[in-house]
DNA sequence: CCGCCCTGTGTAAAGGTTTACATTCGACTT
DNA sequence: AAGTCGAATGTAAACCTTTACACAGGGCGG
């Protein structure tokens, strides 16, 4: 019972179990083809010696580490986090091991990925990183990889597309904008987010296509946007320092808006009496803002669990699949209301 | 330029640079002991053939995987999600890989954390998680295992005393806590945690001695709390319900104290001029509350750091160290003030 | 009764590094 | 000049599994 002196090695078990180690290995990966009464000494070994499979080993041999890498921008946001969860119970499932890498913007992600890959301490990686670095994406094709929220932006020549899976960025921000829309609004602003990211852009296209296809004219904010809450305060205060406020406005996420409404009831604008806000993602925080925000929800979790599906799928030799996009869903909650017919 | 066919293999670096594959070994994990001159020759070798040490050999060879297990209760809470942020930052220093575990209170971390760290798939491991099975922690004497933040209850007869960084929770709360009566409120209650969680009790017992010591009489409320904002929503719902308000709230923790601000101004309570609300953590929307919530701020990348510092310092044979208790400092925001001298 | 196939098992190679031990060679000591 | 020592390198074993291939024995169709 007290823990062995050495770990035990398949060789120990097939030695007590009187068989090769190689009727070892099948019992353990391939029961099926070992007979009952063999497998049955085998397994009365391993509990008894308390055996378990050297990974390492196992890694070296099958060439396979069973392993993922998880490329994120910042660990710290709930956004990314939730979304490693759905990816990790998935993980647990197929007994496969989650490597997170926090590498931050800017930071050079491919290095770390090559690192990871190359040396084959994991099987593929699933990037949740829109700025990877533009040339690893290139020097990925050979890898397994899975975009994850974020699209890689198709770097130019190659047409270099992954599997991707997230929400349709474009068509969440358009139905933002005619949730505003309907409600009776048209002087709707958008406060963008860091002109790096692609879901800026994305995002920013929705609007404006929604915009357009009511006839309205389309008024973009960026002011520094860059997701943080801090920077959605500070855009909405120089837009207080205008005197000239919109009926509505669409923040990029919901840290922004979350930060946009605080300088604004700071500033004493009622929020949504005098102007309603919407954001993007449905982050925790969100339902407990002051007051509760209207946003868009992402399936966090699906979506980690879809990519990583995804991913193992074709750690196991299925070819990429087309880029999925999962359903959003708009969450109505008190940052919004039908304009005052002045 | 193009991918090579095969991956590169020190034996195909060797050749190249006419040495044996000991020399590139060496070369490339003791560059000291090795002559300039061969040096260069297998450098060069190895920038030529893009060659890159498969770790799983590496592994199997060194006996040491280079890898850590962070196991985490919840990865979509900011809370831990920071800390690993700091692991990680010292991790990609190091060179060591993070897998991260995110295995759900109740559900059985110490399986989990027996697979990995068994099958030599990690060095040792960061547990952020104060309830792994009780029966793990003495089945890990011979890990490699420190604990972060939430101190693993002493298993009763052993005292298996692991390696610890965290702030002191006791302290931490009895400073909340003299903070408002320095404020000069009499009539404090402390809403708790979860009762299973070791931090509530060493919050609740810094909170009680900091009363005793100033003579005041203590109150506390569980009613389900349970570190999340609904619950501290409904835990002030409740004691709005009683009409019998506090001078003072002292919640066990951010999440809680959010959730309870919320209730109270929903009902018509002014925070702080009618109560005065204080939380522990400082989760980056405490600043961003409404009010913006006076609480204690935890360093947590710092705590992070150490604890993967301290880890890998077990790694490298040192024997484990006392507990180590980081600074926390007390935040002022504006969910406290002065009591009204009625 | 022969040949074939199938089932269950063993043998040994392969997977890619690191490292203990051995070797070589030149410099230095006495 | 013999003996020591140290530096630089090579040889080969060890790390632990998985798996291709071979083999044995039994059932069965012809």
């Amino acid at each position: 019972m007290k823990p062995p002196e050495k770990k035990a090695t398949i060789a120990d078990v097939a030695r007590m179990a009187g068989v090769s180690t190689a009727t070892v290995s099948r019992s353990l990966s391939a029961p099926g083809i070992v007979s009952a009464e063999t497998r049955a000494r085998v397994t009365a070994a391993v509990s008894q010696t308390g055996y378990i499979a050297n990974s390492a080993a196992q890694t070296l041999r099958r060439r396979r580490a069973d392993a993922v890498v998880v490329a994120v921008p910042d660990l710290g946001n709930t956004f990314f986090s939730e979304i490693i969860s759905g990816i990790e119970t998935l993980a647990r499932e197929r007994g496969v091991a989650v490597l997170v890498s926090d590498v931050p913007r800017g930071g050079n992600a491919g290095q770390r990925l090559s690192d990871l890959l190359d040396a084959g301490r994991a099987d593929g990686a699933l990037v949740l990183h829109g700025a990877l670095l533009p040339g690893a994406a290139a020097k990925g094709r050979h890898w397994k990889l899975v975009t994850v929220s974020e699209q890689l932006p198709a770097s130019g020549e190659e047409e270099a597309t992954f599997a991707h899976v997230g929400i349709d960025n474009t068509a969440a921000a358009a139905d933002a904008t005619r949730f505003l829309i309907g409600l009776g609004h048209r002087r709707i602003l958008h406060l963008t987010g860091p002109a790096n990211s692609i879901l800026t852009s994305q995002r920013a296209a929705g609007y404006q296509q929604a915009m357009h296809e009511a006839g309205l004219a389309t008024a973009l904010a960026s002011r520094g946007g860059d997701f943080t809450i801090a920077s959605g305060y500070k855009a909405a205060r120089a837009l207080l320092a205008t005197g000239d406020l919109p009926d509505a406005l669409f923040c990029a996420n919901d840290e922004m808006a979350i930060g946009a409404m605080n300088a604004l009831v700071g500033g004493g604008i009622s929020v949504p009496g005098d102007i309603s806000v919407i954001g993007l993602d449905d982050i925790a925080f969100a339902a407990w803002s002051n007051p509760p925000l209207t946003t868009i929800r992402q399936p966090r979790r699906t979506i980690g669990q879809l990519a990583m599906k995804e991913l193992l799928a074709q750690i196991d030799g299925a070819p990429p699949s087309a880029p999925v996009h999962v359903a959003h869903d708009i969450i109505e909650r008190n940052s919004t209301r039908l304009r005052r017919t002045s």
